[in-house]
DNA sequence: TACTCTGATAAGAATTATTCTTAATAAGGA
DNA sequence: TCCTTATTAAGAATAATTCTTATCAGAGTA
């Protein structure tokens, strides 16, 4: 089950977390001590946490962080383009892994899985994508009922 | 701005709450008329309706609906794989365009466009997907700015 | 047609996710 | 260090969705 990139070795989590301190300053937003544990978290994380997850986190380092601040700084740091969303229930999942992927979200369990395209499978712009507007970013799912579920199909609600 | 397949004409709407009709028959969900004016009114729209905007429309027909009735009904046709279900928000959209295809979503004014892909252009599923699951349907979203809302740049939120 | 079983519904409370308001705080430049 | 202003905490408020329970009605059967 090993992927092509991997979000959670420490090196690269810390070269994450540098790009984002530059990021900050050439974009002038402050660079506090929420927003470094917040992106921490994210770019630690394999599981494309929510926001709650996130904010369980970062409450182990800073206490007092507000739950109103995960929401806002993550999407703040979605609207910069440094992490992205994902989900199509009620739960926004945010994801800090800036090369090109796509997701298998389970249906039945609600896992997001990534699924990295392989050479050659790569997703391009349909060609008449420029009638509707200016993309900003693609978000390609997957759907259906994931490997573990299907195993202990007991468990499965749906189908 | 016309696509290859319209959702708002009346004679295709007709067909597809018939197919609707026989879906429930087969799978031995009763035919009832609130589920049957909730589909007519995701059939004829062409603006990807939330639950609200469906249990409006329907409530015009059959004023004592309950929109936790849409809601519900909404679901199990979703679960059904009878409408599809769009949005990455905390607001679903739903769509009951059969046909394959995918979405422009505005990241500004939030409207939902559908992409009908060229011959060859049609997404196919990634090689290593069985690795995950069992797909069981696909959901892919271009997100950016939509023309209208480029050129009344003033009411642009973001970027 | 009437009967019956059971899935579906209405009503409204409850829950979950997210955003807003306001006063206090702290980042980063002078 | 001081100042300016963006950011935050706290908790209220809102929005979206789901749950609970009693009632109702679809559809198969007699």
């Amino acid at each position: 089950m090993s992927h092509a990139v991997s979000v959670c070795d420490e090196k690269e989590i810390t070269r994450r977390v540098n790009e984002f301190k530059l990021y900050c300053r050439a974009h002038s937003l402050r660079l506090t001590g929420q927003r470094l544990e917040i992106f921490r978290a994210v770019a630690s994380s394999c599981s494309h946490p929510c926001a709650e997850a996130v904010y369980q986190v970062v409450r182990k380092k800073l206490p007092k962080v507000s739950l109103d601040t995960v929401y806002r700084t993550l999407s703040r740091m979605e609207e910069a383009g440094v992490i992205g969303r994902v989900g199509l229930g009620n739960k926004g999942r945010f994801d800090a892994n800036p090369a090109a992927h796509y997701h298998f979200v389970c249906l039945n369990c609600g896992e997001v899985y990534d699924v990295f395209p392989r050479e050659g499978e790569k997703l391009s712009l349909p060609g008449n994508i420029a009638e509707f507007g200016e993309v900003k970013n693609v978000n390609l799912q997957f759907r259906g009922i994931c490997n573990r579920c299907r195993q202990t199909a007991g468990d499965v609600k749906i189908i």
